[in-house]
DNA sequence: CGATTACTTGATACTGTTCAATATCCGTGG
DNA sequence: CCACGGATATTGAACAGTATCAAGTAATCG
């Protein structure tokens, strides 16, 4: 099962997060544009700090500011009255989070580690966006690769069991580690830092943390993945786990 | 359980589905502009009308056209080498489909009903587009509203069960029927058509034909909804089944 | 009118949930 | 340094919801 589909993941553009720190004031250069390296977004926006667990926005507050993720992790969920939780997408360094179609902010965002970030007027990046057409794109760009992060999730949530929406949700993560900057030793195997509690993976899978806890005993067991920590993984040999959505059926 | 959670579909801006099918001339007038009813995007390109089950392009194939749908109903789904299939979305007139981050399709687009639709070149509308800030913010527009239909969904497929999934398709259904150009009598009742099959409703909710067809019976033995055939269906009485993602816990 | 497809219903199996207990991790204070 | 306490994670047993398999019914089309 593991090998069974490839992913689509594979043949998106490579996620860009270089954020530069110092913030040097050159002019946006065309087309290599990145949102986390624009000075002109650095300079625009104030910089803030979230402790774990803080809450940068609330689902229903005014959209009045787009954040620039720095540094950390972030989860984006959604509350029913009855207490459910869906996580719909964890936040890394060098996203973009608030734009909406809405006047209000459509999820709620919480800091899962400790999270720097730009925060930006909205309407001062409108304005930007209207002289800066390379702003407009990376925006646009932004924008559109979530969309094909939410639609690959909808096939996890929909057609996977239990065990391909954590190998999934561990090749992921592995990916986004890998070009993290703070690089763990990634040579033949994926160590791979979880930064999320079983709870949140559990939210963000449409699963039980019971049910993330046994899938991850079971590949454990199976000698799909060693757990030097709860928090800790590897993805051993090559049989890296591959289960993702996406695939065309033949 | 079937007034546990109110929309979030409520806060959003009304669909735009204007079709204009005379294509008079009109100059874009900035604000007002929208996608189905911009005379200029009709003139770019090129009407096609698709049978049911034809495709109008597969995953993997290159993203070359954007398509604005004139008339009809059609599928985007995922397949999956084993044959599962996921369904993200239902697309009906007026929407806008084919932006991806992607060069290639990132899905398959299948008409569900017989379809009419407005192929356009990608390169003739990103042209268009610098010029036109008013179709740039359309097709933003566009996007932004298919995030957030994409992040609902995953609610839907995360944490609700299969009364709660299929109680969600119905209304979303009627909000689209209620905006549709064949008005069926809507008054205190609200009558829907259901334009495809059960198998699609199912691969649209994570669901089995089966379960499906369960639910809609328990529904209806309820009293909840009427069936006067199998693809119509009524929401008897003002309990209208209200399930839908988005809320703020308390 | 027969054949095919779509839909419904029933019986059973299985995956994942729920409830409960136990284990591990981590920080605090004796 | 170890003991304690709370939070987090793991494991177990029973249960529930949905899938699967199978049959039967209704709708559709040539």
């Amino acid at each position: 099962m593991l090998d069974a589909v490839t992913p689509i993941e594979a043949r998106r553009p490579e996620r860009t997060l270089t954020v530069s720190e110092g913030s040097k004031t050159t002019p946006c250069s065309a087309s290599e544009c990145t949102l986390g390296s624009c000075p002109l977004l650095h300079e625009l926006g104030v910089s803030k700090t979230y402790s774990p667990n803080s809450v940068v926005f609330f689902e229903g507050d005014d959209a009045a500011h787009y954040f620039l993720i720095t540094s950390g992790v972030l989860r984006g969920c959604k509350l029913l009255e009855d207490g459910r939780r869906q996580i719909n997408r964890f936040i890394f360094a060098g996203d973009l989070i608030g734009y909406s179609i809405n006047p209000k902010y459509t999820f709620t965002v919480e800091a899962v580690t400790p999270v720097t970030l730009v925060a930006l007027r909205r309407s001062a990046v409108e304005n930007r966006v209207e002289a800066s057409p390379c702003l407009h794109s990376a925006i646009m760009k932004s924008v559109l690769s979530e969309l094909d992060e939410m639609q690959d999730q909808l096939v996890t949530l929909g057609r996977m069991n239990a065990e391909e929406r954590v190998s999934r949700f561990l090749c992921l993560l592995a990916e986004r580690s890998a070009s993290m900057p703070a690089g763990l030793a990634r040579d033949d195997l994926a160590q791979i830092e979880i930064p999320m509690c079983r709870n949140d993976i559990a939210d963000y899978l449409g699963l039980t943390i019971e049910t993330v806890s046994r899938v991850l005993s079971r590949l454990k067991a199976d000698g799909k993945i060693a757990m030097p920590s709860c928090n800790r993984i590897v993805l051993t040999g090559r049989d890296r786990l591959k289960t993702e959505p996406g695939d065309i059926a033949a």
